[in-house]
This record gives structure tokens, C-alpha cells and sequence, in this order.
DNA sequence: ACGCTATTTGCAATCGGGTTGCAAATAGGG
DNA sequence: CCCTATTTGCAACCCGATTGCAAATAGCGT
């Protein structure tokens, strides 16, 4: 009865209930949007979203409210691969200390990866406590498609 | 007689050269564009720069063109740092191999930092290589100003 | 199951950063 | 100093994102 092929369940009912969860109300839109995001392996752009919702029939400025407001809720996390591209991601509610994880931009193509786990060596981390405290690591490149 | 504060040289005549050696005519919109960048310790916004030609009675159009004109012909190099804003900084011209340096971005006040170099553990540089090659890196976080 | 109210939606207008078309100004080679 | 290709200023425009408002609706209490 369980098959949840994300982190998060993107059961309809199970999706539903954490929106409520999160204080807002369980609309279709909401809903869709974020079973989209949950089934998705990588964040997706604003208009990746708005476009998939706008064939469902959901205008535009709603999703983008609902993007922004699910994003405040603690739902979705916003994020900015450096391509002035907005993206959003699904917060893993399951995992309470989900902080975010480092991603890679290709910088040709645009496809964004996921990694679970990227750090600096000794020096460069004493490199950068020098300016502050690290909480974001993004790196760029071309991916192996592009090379 | 040389002081410069910079690693390229901002004075007038030498900005002056570097632009036509570009291929481009030195006017004083431009002139000032690039002494106003390579004394600048950490890239200058988009705005930031039309803010200041604009003062000097520039037109925004013209600020922008320029900026996007010279990051063409190699002179700046344009950056997004992941807030969602471009970002300009001069390229190195004295260093033939001056192909960009790690940055730091406060996602707080959104301040930048210039990092000299950083690098991966092995284990991350192997995981990332998986992926594609890593030609930039990006820290964010919080500056010791913001904490 | 039903009403009621606060929340959410659709639509259209608006915003704002950035870009473009074009005629006038000008850099800089000859 | 001239002449032409480049650059500038100005205003219009583009487009992604946001906002105001009246209509629709989620979901609480009953």
C-alpha cells in the first residue's frame, strides 16, 4: 500500500493533509503543485511549475502565489542557481533537519543535479570562516551531456 | 609613480588602451564603467553601476549596453551570485589566465566576498565529477557582519 | 449534510528591470 | 580635419512577476 517514489509521500491524501498541516488550505492547485514537486528529482523552474499548472487549467498568478506561499509555509524551499532563474524544491517534512543540499548548474544546458553531500577541504573551510558561516554550497560547470 | 590600488590598473590612459585593445572605442561612459569596476574590491550589481553612470549623465540604456558590450570583449566578467541580481567585476587582463574565483554571498545583506581559492575533499570532487566538471564555485551564507 | 466566513482564485491591470529602434553625436583612423 | 562606423540618448517596448478586487470555495462549527 505504501509506494512512495519520493522522500516525501506525494500520496494525494498524504500531500493534502501537510498542506494543511502547514496552515493553508488543501486546493487542487496546491495540491497539484506540489505532488509536481515531490515526484520531481531536481527543483523545477517558476515557469516549469506555472506551465504544467496552467494546462490544468490554474492561472498563472495563482501559481505563482501559491509557489510563494507554500515557499513561506515551509513547504517549498526557493532557490537561485545563479542563472536568474527562480526554482523551487519540495522540503523533505520527514527529515525535520532537511537544510537544503548542494546542487550543480550546468551552465550550458541548464540542468540542475542534486548532490547529497559536497565539502570543502580544511584550508578553504578556514578559508571561508573568515568571512562567515557557510550554509550554501552551489557549483557550476558543464555537465557530462555538454562536455 | 604606479600605485595602484587595484590588480589591473584603473588609471585613465591605461583604461583607456585596455578598451580599444578590446576592440572597442574608449568613450567616457565606458571609461568610467571600467575604473569604476577595477577599483572596486567585489563585483558591482547591474544597478549599482547604472546608479553611479546615471549620476554622471549616462543613460541607463547606454550603462547596460556597455556593461554587456565589454563582459562580450573580455573585459568584465558577469556574474549571478544567486539572488537574482547580475553582477559585474573586472577581469584581470594582466593575468592571461584569469578565469574567475570562488565568491560568497550573504544571503542577508547581500554582500560579496572575492575567495582566493576553494576547494573540494576528495570525496566531494570525486562525487561532483560524476556529474560534470566543476568550473565555479559559490558559498553562501551568513557574514560575520550578520551574525 | 449545510451554512457561513476567511481564504483562495481568476482576470486584468500594473510594475519594474532590462532591452531595442532610430536619429543624432562622436571616436579615432586616414 | 574629415569621414564613417560606432556609440549614445531617448522613448517605446518586452516580459516575467505581482497586485487589486470581486467571485468562488475550503473546511470549520453545527
Amino acid at each position: 500500500m505504501s509506494k512512495s517514489p519520493s522522500l516525501s509521500p506525494s500520496g494525494l491524501d498524504v500531500v493534502q493533509n501537510d498542506i494543511r498541516l502547514a496552515g493553508l488550505r488543501a486546493t487542487p492547485a496546491r495540491t497539484a503543485t506540489l505532488v509536481m514537486l515531490r515526484e520531481s528529482s531536481s527543483p523545477l523552474t517558476h515557469s516549469d511549475v506555472a506551465k504544467h499548472l496552467t494546462k490544468l487549467g490554474v492561472d498563472k498568478a495563482t501559481a505563482f502565489r501559491n509557489l510563494n506561499d507554500m515557499a513561506d509555509a515551509g513547504l517549498l524551499r526557493r532557490t537561485e542557481l545563479g542563472d536568474h532563474v527562480w526554482r523551487f524544491e519540495a522540503v523533505d517534512t520527514s527529515h525535520s533537519d532537511d537544510s537544503g543540499h548542494p546542487h550543480f548548474l550546468c551552465v550550458d544546458c541548464g540542468t540542475v543535479t542534486c548532490l547529497s553531500d559536497v565539502r570543502l577541504t580544511a584550508g578553504s573551510q578556514r578559508q571561508s570562516e573568515v568571512v562567515g558561516e557557510v550554509t550554501e554550497i552551489l557549483l557550476r560547470g558543464h555537465c557530462n551531456d555538454c562536455r
